[in-house]
DNA sequence: TCAGTCCTTACCCTA
DNA sequence: TAGGGTCCAGGACTGA
């Protein structure tokens, strides 16, 4: 654009990133982000690590705008017709220390943080993409909480599949089994959920997905690849049941992504100036996603329309989970920082949204309500040191199970997950260990803990197809993958 | 009542 | 090995 088409405010912006820039340069700012991110390369002698691309961390020299809504600023809507930017020097700093979400299609390979072709990953991927599609019409059922149950599941007294039986507190770690896939804290783990292969994949809170084919060979090194789709920590990442080579994530920037492994591209799927904070699927409706905001509203996306199709403020505060029961698939059930669990079914919408079978009330934020694989029970974990069990022919009883969930600032808040079957929680421990709650005798029955887990375990998934595998990640990029003995 | 401040936690990196 | 930096969560507390 030439200079004197530049509006007032693109001249004062202009000036505002000159003087930044000068401002960085007195400041050393720059160098010192250079050594900060040539310092991301020390690689760690004990265990597996991702491997960073030199030339890809260079993109933080963009002076941008940090992009937030007029609400979430506390501004009134006519504000933005204010074009005097008023911003202070300091917090031009930061703005431009930040990274402004991009709003367009990603190539996978503009995207790629690590050194090293992903030929090999996506092989694998597409590989076990299509052996799912020969297969699916035979025994695969998908769940949004713990993946996808085979024709081996016992039923349970209730008619419902509880999974399959395993002790999990036989679980045993290997070093082989552990690798710092990303940098920083995970706040998603998931288990890519085919048959024929173990790839965990993780979200971080810088907006990286990783992806580490744990049994990689050595032509694909460490089999660890990682990607930048986001600018803000990954809220959710979820598989297309139906074609395993696409992959849904959503973040605090607002974004919800499609990652096309065929394509080569995560496409922009949703945005909000928001942030998406939780990610989900109702099993038997791949074309609709459903994701809550930080004040309490959940939108469903439909994929076929392209658009948002519901909107409805369901909480006071952030939602944390969103989960649907696999025997009743309109039951649907919602964490949120406000304190409360609530499920709703989706087959009475009114104006205000889905009408609220149940309403459970912790004393803090609670972090995450999960229906068990039978969906007999919901189990939720709160800041408030319970872990709640809703059980009955309606999810009318309730016990509370105490447990220590105080992770603090730095640690991503536990979240209680299902195993295979109805019987055992897992969820993590302070002391650098993994829970196992019975869920008849309602308390912790065993701790896993290994030497080789240095790091305390936060989020945690279980392999769909793999009985006893499990993938613990940490707030320092860990992932432990647990295996039966 | 609301806005602002303070405090808590674990982990990584560097000297 | 000690100590500084991280930081964007969330609750407690304080003062207007």
């Amino acid at each position: 654009m030439a200079p004197e088409k530049l509006t007032e405010y693109e001249q004062q912006r202009l000036q505002n990133i000159k003087r930044n820039e000068e401002m960085l340069a007195a400041l050393k700012i720059r160098s010192k982000v250079s050594e900060l991110s040539t310092a991301t390369k020390r690689q760690r002698a004990e265990t597996k690590s991702y491997k960073v691309s030199p030339e890809k961390k260079q993109k933080t020299e963009t002076p941008i705008v940090l992009r937030r809504s007029l609400r979430t600023r506390g501004m009134p809507p006519d504000s933005s017709t204010d074009e005097t930017p008023k911003s202070s020097p300091k917090e031009d700093l930061e703005s431009i220390l930040k990274e402004e979400p991009f709003s367009g299609p990603i190539s996978m390979a503009s995207a790629c943080r690590t050194v090293g072709s992903d030929k090999k990953l996506l092989e694998i991927i597409l590989s076990s993409s299509r052996n799912a599609k020969r297969s699916m019409s035979d025994d695969a059922i998908c769940d949004s909480n713990n993946g996808i149950l085979g024709n081996e599941d016992f039923v349970s007294s209730k008619g419902g599949k509880i999974g399959r039986l395993v002790d999990i507190k036989g679980l045993k770690l290997e070093q082989r089994n552990v690798a710092r896939v990303v940098h920083g804290r995970i706040f998603t783990v998931r288990f890519f959920p085919a048959r024929d292969t173990r790839v965990v994949v993780v979200g971080n809170k810088k907006g990286d997905i990783g992806f580490w084919n744990i049994d990689a060979e050595d032509e694909d090194g460490d089999g660890i690849h990682v990607y930048h789709p986001h600018s803000a920590p990954v809220s959710g990442i979820l598989f297309d049941s139906f074609s395993l080579s696409k992959m849904f994530s959503s973040s605090y920037d607002g974004f919800v992504r499609l990652l096309d492994i065929e394509r080569g591209i995560f496409d922009l799927v949703y945005s909000n100036d928001d942030g998406v904070f939780s990610l989900s699927q109702k099993p038997d409706d791949m074309k609709s996603l459903y994701f809550g905001g930080p004040n309490g509203e959940m939108n469903v996306w439909d994929a076929r329309a392209g658009k948002s199709v519901f909107s409805w403020h369901l909480h006071e505060d952030r939602i944390n989970t969103i989960d649907f029961n696999s025997q009743d698939t309109n039951n649907m059930a919602t964490s949120s920082t406000d304190g409360t669990v609530c499920i709703w079914d989706l087959r009475n919408i009114g104006a205000e949204g889905p009408t609220s079978l149940r309403t459970v009330t912790h004393r803090r934020a609670v972090h995450s309500a999960y229906f068990s694989p039978s969906g007999a029970f919901l189990a939720t974990t709160s800041l408030d040191d319970r872990i709640g069990l809703l059980s009955g022919e309606n999810l009318e009883d309730l016990s509370m199970i105490h447990h220590n969930n105080q992770t603090g600032r730095w640690l991503s808040p536990f979240r209680g997950i299902w195993g295979w079957d109805d019987s055992q929680l897992i969820i993590g421990n302070m002391s650098r260990g993994i829970d196992v709650i019975s869920t008849s005798k309602k308390n912790v029955v065993a701790t896993l803990k290994s030497e080789c887990m240095t790091a305390i375990p936060c989020r945690f998934d279980v392999h769909p197809y793999e009985i006893g595998t499990l993938a613990a990640a940490t707030s320092g990029g860990q992932v432990y993958v647990w295996e039966q003995s």
